[in-house]
DNA sequence: AATAATGTTGACCATTATTGTCAACATTGT
DNA sequence: ACAATGTTGACAATAATGGTCAACATTATT
């Protein structure tokens, strides 16, 4: 039940892309050398968030790549859904059929609250909410700058 | 994350000793078979289980496996630590040394409150319940008694 | 005691998904 | 024209999962 490095290392990418005040688009190699991500995986962890539609990208020199939106209009089950695909522990979830128990199936309904109770907490989320958590660490302790 | 085949398994299979009224064991073959997982993996898969002190065993004829304790004081989130390991979707959570970061990492918290919703509902779930919502299932539809 | 039916254990293997790397390409500011 | 960026697709290494197989241990039955 691990998470994948695409989802942890974009989500990762986001916050800081989110952290960034300035109007000009972030370097991929910059973020790359930030989150310690090598530069090719993150181009194709970022190119489904392009497509996606959370992210703005420009070639060429002075590119980079920026928030499509408001951070506050950025939820993490976005970046999950593009990442992870759904979380349903099981199959049977999103696809009752590959199983011919499911609907008579009481495990399959415990794994549903599981899914559930994931999926609260990404749609409650906000990469806004990221920002200020991560502003309130970073004052409580001024050495922690990380992300 | 996706569950493992053997939490999957392993959970349907003590869901069919717990509906197994009767006080002899359960023949590892018979459950293999209604489950239709090979024996040899079930065999795997049923160890942990009864090193964790959830199923009793008897070797020889007649042998077989039976819950070593009443449904409802088994509860789903045993059987998870079992055959899973923790829910924790980073492995930081367990472990704070793998990351520098861990202490001031915000999205750590956010993974942290998706283990935390999925250990809720394991922790409040005990095979007598899947018992119940089964008799129940299968009393609104009597041609599903399946598992 | 012999035997057959069960569970136990450990070694091993096949498949798949993840996690990347690399190279060729497209775009754009200077 | 060129250099700096992002884009895309093919490929490879690695590890985890899911499973098999064979040898063994135990016990009821005869």
């Amino acid at each position: 039940m691990k998470l994948s490095t695409r989802t942890r290392y974009g989500t990762r990418a986001l916050l800081e892309l989110a952290l960034h005040r300035s109007e000009t688009p972030v370097f991929l190699k910059d973020i790359a050398r930030e989150q310690e991500i090598s530069l090719p995986y993150l181009e194709h962890i970022i190119a489904p968030l392009i497509a996606g539609g959370i992210i703005r990208s420009t070639k060429g020199p002075r590119g980079g790549i920026s928030l499509a939106r408001k951070p506050q209009d950025i939820r993490l089950i976005e970046i999950t859904r593009l990442l992870e695909g759904s979380l349903a522990p099981v199959e049977c979830i999103d696809n009752p059929g590959v199983c011919t128990r499911s609907s008579a199936c009481v495990t399959r309904d415990v794994w549903t609250k599981m899914k559930e109770g994931m999926d609260e907490v990404l749609e409650s989320t906000t990469l806004q909410d990221l920002v200020e958590n991560h502003r309130k660490k970073s004052a409580a302790e001024p050495s922690m700058f990380y992300i």
